[in-house]
DNA sequence: AAATATAAGTTACTTTTCGTAAGTTAGGGT
DNA sequence: ACCCTAACTTACGAAAAGTAACTTATATTT
């Protein structure tokens, strides 16, 4: 096994941050809860692929997903407190490609 | 093509942060200037993928890449200004991993 | 009563990216 | 002449991502 130095918990912190698409989904639900369309629309992610980051993100606490049996169903996401606490971090990159970024 | 909402400055900007070990290395170099060998031991990287992205961290501008030629060459990678830049968003992010990751 | 519509996925398949290990290059030391 | 070292580079199998078609449940339309 190979031996690190870094950090282990920024590690794994940016073993999920890391992933294509986590960071912009995060982003989008600091606007409020939002359906799995809204999100799907908002970026330029495919449903598959939004489908597996929302599970992860709900698995790691970032996201909690309410489903309301209407027809055709409802589902919402939102940040829950462990999500909401990324919004530091997201909004410094924010401010960073407002300056950096043509 | 798909219409998005999202900020294109942050998408374009996450295009980039967004990559496998691409933050992790910016953080390492947060320490300093560091030469190739130094950055892969530290992070459990491959020389194929830190050579990848160096190269493309250059390219954007964030990294420079000094050559000493001495023998064996001695190659040093260096945060430029927009790279440093980046420092208060991954300070958050270390901050938030420090109290919500395990 | 059958056909249609819609949100939220899921599946099947192709393309791209990643991980691992071996190979390359240049010059200096033995 | 051969070995050594840092910094890559190449080859190739494995894993992740992109695309588009398909599924499910039920309410509304025909």
């Amino acid at each position: 096994m190979k031996e690190t130095t870094i950090c282990p918990r920024l590690s794994k912190a940016m073993e999920l941050l890391g992933k294509r698409w986590t960071t912009l989904i995060l982003y989008q639900l600091l606007d409020g809860s939002q359906r799995f369309n809204e999100i799907e629309s908002a970026l330029p992610v495919s449903g598959r692929l939004l489908s597996e980051r929302l599970k992860e993100l709900e698995k790691e606490g970032l996201v909690e997903r309410k489903v309301f049996t209407e027809v055709p169903v409802r589902v919402e996401y939102s940040l829950t407190d462990k999500g909401k606490a990324l919004e530091g971090a997201i909004r410094e990159v924010e401010k960073w490609s407002q300056i950096w970024i043509n």
